[in-house]
DNA sequence: CTGTTAGCGCATTCAT
DNA sequence: ATGAATGCGCTAACAG
């Protein structure tokens, strides 16, 4: 300090302190220093108590970058969810977010927008940050999953959940979407339904077509007619119900049901549906399918099949992690299926 | 290849292609690879589609960690939010995202779960992860900021929206609480209330303390006495709402309607009071704040102040990217103020 | 226009 | 128990 030679002015770019900061002040080598901060144990005693001391008072921070470099590893995982904007996945992502941090891995969120462009954007931004793994649920217009393919080209784990690509051998969480709508459309039908319609997903998602299966199966086993004019797929977009909605009720016979493809189907349908002046239950029962915490606040209150929204991100992160575990050869790809339970409301 | 002396196995440890493996194969220097490819112009026009080629075969990728190394940039932003199970803070993250995508930044995101220390450990994350810039909403616990200070000291820039630090001078994001909450119960008045509760947020969040004023100088302006027994400070946790509105209702003088901190807030407070049998909006009026997309759901339809929920993120976003573009000595803290603006429905 | 050299900050051999 | 040397993959300053 009193030694320089001459004024010398402090750079005003910031300097981010450094294990040679470290060393120089303590008249050691910087390897030490970075032994003392790894915990490496050989290390003398008081030695590394200074430097943790000096480290602490200086603020020092691991530089990720450098580590990154050496270990080719970034704690970080990447979630693309195909969006954001009703509580569906956030949920999801909280449940993710909560195993993953207890694993000591940071998530990396980005949303799609339903919009394949998009998606294939930010599976190449969560390539270029060097996520160790993927998590992955698709855009309503995927159908071509090159963008995913290039990771495990690479070596980095994928697992998709709830709207998965059946295509990619790679694990993936869904739910019991085939019993779930099962149950929901015998209970319609126990209830002394005759005409039940089912407003679904896009046809290209299995999610959609699982839960059509199970509505069509549940109609065959109590001998009802599968009547095609009362299935409708639409692209997922609210603003369409309506048109969906005012179908069924111009058919010339009713129907007396409508068993939706996920809540916030449910709950514009039932809006068209009281608009028009029906009664719902009684003229017409609705279903949903999820159990977004909306479903109980509207009324009448929305019967739905409930789903471990939370469960499912802890899931999908827990076999991410086991699968970045794994040595690429040994790559397992269960797919786990959660419960769904039936919840009753006043709307069926 | 056919030149090999000696059988060859190739590694199963992965590798990733790097600028070396391009040059070997090119018989050029790497440097010339990088100048190819990021852009420099003083590159055989040849030389760069030879280049560009390969690396689109090898689907190269390049490496975040020693660019960053070198330029000491990670081009992410990370945000720290109290929660997510509700619908405003993920429409504010999408703001974020958009505007942050724009500029070529990442967000990492994480929630806080309305806990001090989680909050705490978050930034000690982004502090890890190497962010440019930090926005952050706080939870309802904090209120000491040591782990925010510690970014600007770093030269890492914060901005804060929705629930702001007070004591720190930086850039922040607010909407028209006061403003807001004087229309709600101006509004009220209007209408002919006369005993108006509110129940606000915790007297910790300057958030509360804003919108009880708006609340506070309406009843004021138009001759209402501000009555203390008529306001309740609580600490956002839905499940304790009803006890708070029983009180309200159990009053000698029952109040003839409620202003509520937010939409959440509120709309509990109509399923208290319609559990009660009481009629809203005929026997006492509900209004919120926020108007989160739930508000226009539920029945009675709920009154309430509406916030451009998006725009505060990409305006913080906005504030933060200008922030990081200037020298630590050149930062600014100027506070934006967003428009809020009243919409009528049936709670009122 | 292209090659050579020198680090960025750190963990990790290999010495001592 | 500690220091010196090496290199992770890349950019940039310096030669030609």
């Amino acid at each position: 300090m009193g030694t320089l030679p001459f004024l010398y002015l402090a750079p005003m770019k910031k300097h981010q302190t450094t294990i040679v900061d470290i060393a120089k002040e303590l008249n050691i080598s910087k390897s030490t220093v970075s032994r003392a901060l790894t915990g490496h144990p050989s290390v003398h005693k008081s030695t590394r108590e200074k430097v943790l001391a000096l480290a602490n008072e200086l603020e020092y921070q691991r530089n990720m970058f450098s580590i990154g470099l050496i270990k080719k590893r970034s704690h970080t995982i990447g979630i693309i969810v195909p969006e954001f904007s009703r509580s569906f996945f956030p949920q999801v992502i909280i449940g993710a977010q909560e195993r993953a941090k207890e694993a000591g891995y940071n998530l990396i969120i980005s949303q799609s927008d339903e919009s394949y462009i998009t998606e294939v954007s930010n599976a190449s931004v969560m390539l270029a940050h060097q996520v160790d793994g993927l998590l992955v649920s698709i855009t309503k217009e995927t159908n071509n999953f090159e963008h995913f393919k290039i990771f495990q080209r690479k070596g980095i784990p994928i697992v998709f959940f709830n709207r998965v690509c059946d295509e990619m051998i790679v694990p993936k969480v869904i739910v019991e979407d085939y019993e779930g709508a099962y149950e929901a459309v015998e209970h319609l039908i126990k209830k002394g339904r005759k005409r039940i319609a089912h407003l679904s997903g896009p046809e290209s998602l299995s999610i959609s077509k699982r839960r059509t299966n199970g509505y069509k199966d549940a109609l065959r086993k109590h001998h009802l007619p599968v009547d095609d004019a009362l299935i409708i797929n639409y692209d997922l977009s609210i603003s369409k119900v309506p048109i969906y909605i005012n179908y069924f009720l111009n058919l010339p016979e009713r129907p007396d049901a409508i068993f939706c493809i996920n809540d916030p189907t449910a709950i514009e349908a039932m809006r068209v549906i009281k608009q028009r002046g029906l009664k719902i239950p009684e003229d017409i029962s609705v279903i949903g399918f999820s159990n977004d915490f909306v479903s109980s606040l509207i009324e009448p209150s929305l019967t739905t099949v409930e789903q471990p929204i939370k469960e499912i991100g802890r899931t999908a992160a827990q076999l991410l992690l086991e699968q970045m575990d794994r040595d690429v050869a040994d790559w397992k790809a269960a797919t786990v299926v959660l419960k769904t339970k039936l919840i009753v409301r006043e709307s069926s």
